[in-house]
RNA sequence: GGGCGGUUAGCUCAGCUGGCCAGAGCACUCGCCUUACAAGCGAGGGGUCCUCGGUUCGAGUCCGAGACCGCCCACCA
């Protein structure tokens, strides 16, 4: 159908049609040629490969895209740098899932099976987020897809891994670490969140050895007192002084416990004295290990009992707490109970409790590789945006503790490690020999998400990618994981790739419920953004239910880059439309233009009249403004900006005022030239409706994601135009409202004379539906004042109504000029402001004393 | 406990180094089928800019105190 007949625009029929093209043409996959200095490239926060599009995609999408696009259009060789990351826990967990599913499971089919299995997996599922970002038009490098685990990667991964071992960064030690027995692994400190519990908290009392009385410990771990090895007192406290140095005897185990002073113990909290349990507590942990004292495990890895009191072998953690509190019961040895809220360690992704234990790990010293990481921010190589941010990076990099970068999961890169009785072999092939078994346990997934930026161009090898695309222009991310994975990337870019792996760090929002919630399937406040796009229902969130209107890509981009912001956010429907709103005008003005213009003219600007001078300057001032904000990481001013040049600009004044003209070579020339410039302009944040218009244009050829975009041309600004149509804007206001107020048919044409206008007259007359006349001496009936110019009706009005309309706008007036005279009154204000803003107020008062004069006649 | 950000129209948000007659989109009211778009067009109503104090000729904007909301970090058993 030609773009003639149809009257909307209709997403669902041209964007998946778009989307074929774009993939058709290759232009998404850049050839490495050139210097990354010349180049424009951005690595994708890789999504896990078990994803879906979720909402934080879709705005990191449309922004990343916005970039990419401008800065293809720019001229630049763009690459933006796609691949899904294994994500060690989340997948096995599907596949675990699965497995049970089917009756059987991770152990009984083995390792070697259960990775199989694992990769079939991603055969089958692992491409979903990939055809969604196909979807929304990011236009990545669809043609060289990475995976965190393919071969090239492993090998990055395990050089990685040998060379910091051989450093000494990396080291093998008994710690305490975050045991999550949900997925039965170790998780670093960074994947544990903290949610308030209530919990009992006993007070227990150890009697002293030499039985002359007894000390009371506070605690919510009763269970956890098997292993405890001391107690503790702050050294300054007056109750205790004599007890330091002494002995308790620790009831139901006997064992004999010395009392430490440590000025970690709070005297205002509890009783002041502390068990000191360095298995099963962080900070007992610290405590015992500056005091020497034993470390004890009571609770195994496996969430039971150990063997350390057999009588409590094997029970559950609750089991055993209920055991030792009846057991303390029966000694009368509990002396409160009461309940106590406080925050709890759960794990990020299981969303089990997380129990601290000491266990051998692999850790990764961070001191030395986070030093040149913060070099780098501070002198501004690599830049945050916001700023703001960068603090916070600073602060944690500062403070940095070792990594523990083990996992006990089999999905995901093995540790490169064998072991045969006492030798130890570390290295990126396995050991000559027999009799080595290799270290079971996998990598931390952000190990090797933390080499993204230059393991996906090739590296270690010496590439013509990693020439042409290292470091990268511009990394866009969620504040979340500014440390798991920036700040990493950061350090293993600097250490490895011997470069900053990004310029500029995008910090972008959150995007929260309409409700203020944070968005979460489980709550049932995640928007899908598919369902936008296409139509789906309404999450529970929206109170008005229903279905969403196929909003479509474009509109979805755009609401999303006008929703963006440099703090969190809530989803604003309203700003889709809006988005939905822009295509459609840009569509139809399209349409206005091609059904008028002589379509053999050559696009080429005309400076004919003041209104085509006029919009040639705004479009300069747009296409300026656009430039800066996208340049700024201001997303949502670029969108805003762009949305009112078509509707505020383009649409409403320069589409109206030409209307009457005749569509000849000249003017059609021009409307062609500026159609193109708004299309050129637009695409990177609306990419699919101008893509489509494109298409449909005269003297195009080629794919507009292909096209470059103009410079801003100097020449074109144009302030006298400017400020002509802005007296002929403000005029035809001042009439419609006039007649709006005065109960005046807005179509009716009425007789008036203007005057002050210098020429301006015909525009003015035309869209205010005015017929110019020489009053000839007739008194007009109604005068409309406007800045710096008079309208004289002289037919049409009820005068009693114009009257009382005159006498308002008289009093609306009188109130200005008196504001503005005291102002002027003031002495101080005359005397010590700027001599541009007292000019100004006077200029004001003259514009409003002439226009109250003109209603005074 | 420490740090950061926010509080502006019914809703979601702009308002830079102080000069604002305080804006936008949506919602609302009124009027229009004006030959691109009625999912449109035009015109309106609506705000003690959280509170109190201060600096200044002038404060939504700067300073101080407080209230409330959110996030991050560290966490007292």
């Amino acid at each position: 159908m030609s773009l003639k007949d149809r009257k909307r625009f209709e997403p669902l029929e041209v964007e998946p049609r778009i989307v074929q093209r774009w993939l058709e043409s290759g232009l998404f996959h850049p050839e490495p040629e050139g210097t990354a200095a010349e180049n424009y490239s951005i690595a994708i926060p890789p999504p896990n490969v078990t994803g879906a599009l979720h909402m934080g995609h879709a705005l990191n999408g449309s922004i990343q895209d916005a970039l990419i696009r401008y800065h293809r259009m720019g001229g630049a060789h763009a690459k933006w740098i796609l691949g899904t990351d294994h994500a060690g826990i989340a997948t096995q967990t599907q596949v675990e899932k699965r497995l049970k599913g089917e009756g059987t499971s991770r152990e009984e089919v083995g390792r070697e099976q259960f990775i199989r299995r694992t990769w079939e997996w991603r055969e089958e599922f692992g491409g979903t987020i990939i055809e969604q970002f196909k979807r929304l038009g990011a236009s990545c490098d669809y043609g060289d897809e990475r995976f965190t685990l393919d071969e090239g990667y492993v090998k990055a991964v395990l050089k990685v891994f040998v060379d910091l071992y051989e450093k000494g960064y990396i080291y093998r030690d008994n710690y305490m670490v975050n045991w999550d027995p949900g997925s039965g692994s170790a998780i670093s400190d960074l994947e544990v969140e903290d949610r308030e519990v209530t919990d009992t908290l006993f007070h227990i009392a150890y009697p002293l050895t030499d039985g002359t009385g007894e000390v009371v410990v506070a605690t919510v771990r009763p269970e956890t007192m098997l292993a405890d090895v001391a107690v503790a007192v702050h050294p300054d406290d007056p109750r205790y002084q004599d007890l330091v140095g002494r002995t308790v005897t620790l009831p139901l185990v006997g064992r004999e416990l010395p009392i430490i002073a440590d000025e970690y113990v709070k005297t205002d909290f509890g009783t002041g004295c502390l068990k000191i349990t360095p298995g099963h507590d962080p900070n007992d942990f610290e405590i015992g290990r500056k005091h020497g004292l034993d470390e004890l495990s009571a609770i195994g890895e496996d969430g039971r009992m150990t063997d350390l009191v057999p009588e409590y072998a094997g029970l559950t953690i609750a089991e055993a707490q209920a055991k030792v509190v009846a057991d303390l019961d029966a000694r009368n040895l509990v002396r409160a109970r009461e309940p106590y809220l406080h925050t709890v360690p759960f794990s990020h992704r299981s969303g089990e409790r997380i129990e601290p234990l000491i266990s051998l790990q692999w850790f990764m010293r961070m001191d030395e590789l986070a030093k040149p990481a913060i070099e780098a921010v501070r002198e501004g190589r690599v830049k945050i945006h916001p700023e703001s941010q960068s603090r916070r990076y600073l602060d944690w990099l500062e403070n940095i503790r070792p990594w523990c970068i083990s996992r006990q999961l089999w999905w995901g890169h093995q540790i490169p490690v064998w072991y045969r009785g006492e030798e130890t072999y570390v290295g990126a092939q396995p050991p000559e020999g027999d009799g080595w078994t290799r270290d079971p346990d996998v990598l931390d997934t952000w190990f090797s998400s933390a080499l993204w930026p230059f393991a996906t161009l090739g590296w270690p090898d010496d590439t013509p990618h990693l020439r042409a695309f290292y470091p990268t222009d511009v990394l866009s991310t969620a504040r979340d994981i500014l440390f798991l994975w920036v700040a990493r990337m950061v350090m293993m870019g600097l250490e490895f790739a011997g470069d900053i792996p990004f310029e500029h760090v995008y910090v972008h929002s959150v995007i929260q419920a309409p409700d203020g919630r944070r968005m979460s399937k489980s709550l049932g406040t995640g928007i899908d953004p598919l369902a936008l796009i296409e139509g789906g229902p309404r999450p529970p969130v929206f109170t008005q239910g229903g279905t969403f209107p196929a909003y479509g890509a474009d509109a979805v981009r755009f609401g999303l880059l006008a929703m963006s912001s440099t703090q969190d956010v809530r989803f604003s429907e309203e700003k889709v439309a809006q988005g939905q709103a822009l295509a459609n005008k840009l569509f139809n003005a399209s349409r206005f233009v091609l059904l008028n213009v002589d379509e053999s003219a050559t696009p080429a600007p005309s400076t004919a009249t003041i209104e085509d001078r006029w919009i040639l300057s705004r479009l300069q001032a747009a296409k300026a403004d656009f430039g800066a904000r996208i340049e700024a990481f201001d997303f949502s001013k670029a969108a805003l900006g762009l949305y009112d040049f078509v509707y505020g600009e383009l649409c409403d004044w320069y589409l109206e005022l030409i209307k009457s003209r005749e569509y000849d070579a000249a003017l059609s020339g021009h409307l062609l030239h500026v159609l193109r410039e708004t299309l050129l302009l637009a695409h990177p944040v609306i990419p699919f409706v101008t893509e489509e218009l494109w298409d449909n244009l005269p003297g195009t050829d080629g794919l507009l994601a292909a096209a470059r975009r103009p410079a801003v041309d100097e020449h074109l600004r144009d302030p006298d135009a400017e400020h002509g149509i802005e007296r002929v804007i403000a005029t035809v206001q001042a009439v419609r409202s006039w007649r709006d107020a005065s109960g005046v048919k807005p179509g009716e044409f009425l007789e008036a004379q203007m005057a002050g206008l210098d020429g301006l007259e015909p525009l003015c007359a035309r869209l205010a539906r005015l017929t110019p006349v020489d009053a000839g001496g007739r008194e007009p009936v109604a005068t409309i004042p406007v800045a710096g110019a008079q309208v004289d009706l002289l037919t049409g009005v009820d005068p009693a109504e114009a009257a009382a309309k005159v006498e308002a706008q008289r009093e609306h007036l009188r109130k200005e000029i008196a504001l503005v005279q005291r102002k002027l009154a003031n002495e101080g204000f005359v005397a010590k402001a700027p001599e541009a803003v007292v000019a100004k107020e006077r200029e004001k008062l003259a514009r409003y004393e002439a226009e109250l004069e003109a209603l005074e006649s």
